[in-house]
DNA sequence: ATAAATAGTTATACATTTGTAACCATTACA
DNA sequence: TGTAATGGTTACAAATGTATAACTATTTAT
């Protein structure tokens, strides 16, 4: 029954939710500067290269004035640039500076150094079976949920 | 070698965080009324059963004043009740009410409805890898980061 | 018995996120 | 040309989350 594997995966995927939001979001807090919706717009950028507002608030599901504020503080710190559009004078594209994206890496590093120190005491086995399986989540979810 | 393994796992969850967060945390704004933190609560206490307020705050790794903020709101809802340890009495344990269970499951039925109506899209060796790979990323992370 | 430690709450200030409406500039269209 | 639609910002109110300190009650340990 394919019903039931869908169920399946959305109670799978709801138990992960709160164990990422523990390793990675509260991490994120204590050792930088940036806010987890700054992190996300950053991943969005990463991905995609360019993206306008609306494009970027698609990705998220966020209002645009949410995205408005987050990408002011991210120019603020230098992390991304916005640039009109020359073919519609409406649109703003937001693309990542060369220290947007060396800092995006190095933020990863640091947010992840806490969850690395438990992936550690696993073994050998289980880090195959983990690395394969959440490429294989990310891969899937990124299909199906990536711009709108 | 482990340490690229470990690294790559850390990218996986990392890009897997914002996924979730637009299709779990998002739509619950919109549809329940409950909130992420909230639903974070009831989720620790459908796998633990009864927890204290401490270790509420150790499976999140939220501050305590934030816990009693969110405790209180659920017990206004009727979702859980506070119950004082007879051994030692500064503990107070929280335990589910059945509403609470039953309105939990109800929630991540609306919540999910989203979700679901994305994966319908996919293929029937694509649903079972996913749920196969959900599946082993939920236990393995379970089994690092649950408690403490 | 007293002091230190622990569990939880209260209070407070602040940051982040959410939601809505109004507004401007630009583009599409009738 | 005039009107509607779109992209983005601004302004504002409210909810949620974060961080810290002070406080009470209880337990532990000396």
């Amino acid at each position: 029954m394919l019903k039931l594997k869908i169920d399946q995966i959305a109670e799978n995927l709801i138990t992960i939710h709160p164990l990422l939001y523990k390793s990675i979001s509260r991490p994120m807090r204590n050792q930088t500067s940036i806010t987890p919706g700054g992190m996300f717009v950053l991943g969005s950028l990463k991905r995609h290269g360019i993206l306008s507002m609306s494009d970027i608030g698609k990705c998220l599901s966020m209002p645009k004035p949410h995205i408005t504020v987050i990408v002011d503080k991210l120019i603020e710190e230098g992390y991304v640039e916005r640039q009109s559009d020359p073919k519609d004078r409406r649109i703003v594209n937001i693309h990542l500076t060369d220290k947007g994206l060396k800092d995006f890496e190095d933020i990863k590093q640091a947010v992840s150094e806490n969850l690395k120190s438990k992936l550690v005491k696993l073994g050998e086995e289980e880090l195959e079976q983990l690395s394969a399986a959440s490429q294989k989540v990310k891969e899937i979810l990124i299909s199906i949920l990536s711009k709108e």
